[in-house]
DNA sequence: TTAAATATTTTAATAATTAAAATATTTATT
DNA sequence: AATAAATATTTTAATTATTAAAATATTTAA
């Protein structure tokens, strides 16, 4: 590996390292009052927009097993943030949604923040969406 | 939270579900043959462009405790990808750095890409960190 | 009616982390 | 010089989040 490549593995790691951090920080500025994990924040937003969720869908969503989803609702279910009910046509499958509670915690996440702020962080959101699509391509 | 904002809860959560599973196809992409976990690798990638490293440097850059540094040190060790020795000066620091073997290992990772898809996603590594420092910065 | 497939939960095991304790060394104080 | 305090790393115990596998209940297919 000649010092060309050398170099550009420096900034590689440095870039990537830099990223995670700062990707950490805004997840912290985000959450910043939540004790919950990541994935569980992650989980109260998508169902605060799916009228509700079934388990499989939730594990495929998080690229995690059944018992992992299962793990995850329980916690939530325990925090009195979302609730499940058997469907009625077809009792194996669970309904997940937000309870009253959990669409106030949802709430409460974004009640610090404004509108303009919102529209910024959605803004550059998008594009780092486009530059990781633009690696994708590329690798 | 009136339907404006509803929208870009929705927005925004698309978009972090999308960015996280893209970063980690990205992770994925460049470790496709490892079974270390994403830290490790990045400790490998560290350790190529660091003389070494000492325990707790370790531990803060990856903002863990002491006890986790060891623990990943601990693991490179027994694959024999990283050496650990006390520094005469002061024998309470333990060196970390890589072995022959882990200096081939991080050159494995690199083969595989040419140097105008490393600068490709180096330069777009830069502008996904400048976004999310905008995003720091709105916040 | 029986067998196979499916959804979820439970159980057991594993990996990665923290907190706290332990060990060794260095630095500061007396 | 001796003692106390601080520091670096490791070890131990506990916790959290995940997987694999097993269990339970239900639906679909034969």
């Amino acid at each position: 590996m000649d010092n060309k490549k050398d170099q550009s593995v420096r900034q590689l790691t440095e870039e990537m390292f830099q990223i995670q951090l700062k990707a950490n920080q805004f997840m912290k500025s985000l959450t910043r009052e939540e004790e919950l994990s990541d994935n569980l924040v992650f989980l109260l937003l998508k169902l605060k927009w799916s009228e509700f969720l079934k388990v499989t869908e939730i594990a495929e969503f998080f690229l995690l097993t059944p018992g992992a989803a299962t793990n995850m609702c329980d916690k939530l279910e325990r925090l009195g943030l979302v609730e499940r009910i058997r469907l009625k046509e077809d009792r194996r499958v669970v309904r997940v949604a937000l309870t009253k509670k959990g669409e106030e915690r949802v709430h409460d996440i974004f009640a610090k923040f404004s509108a303009e702020q919102l529209e910024t962080v959605i803004s550059s959101l998008t594009q780092i969406r486009l530059l990781f699509e633009k690696i994708e391509d590329t690798l």
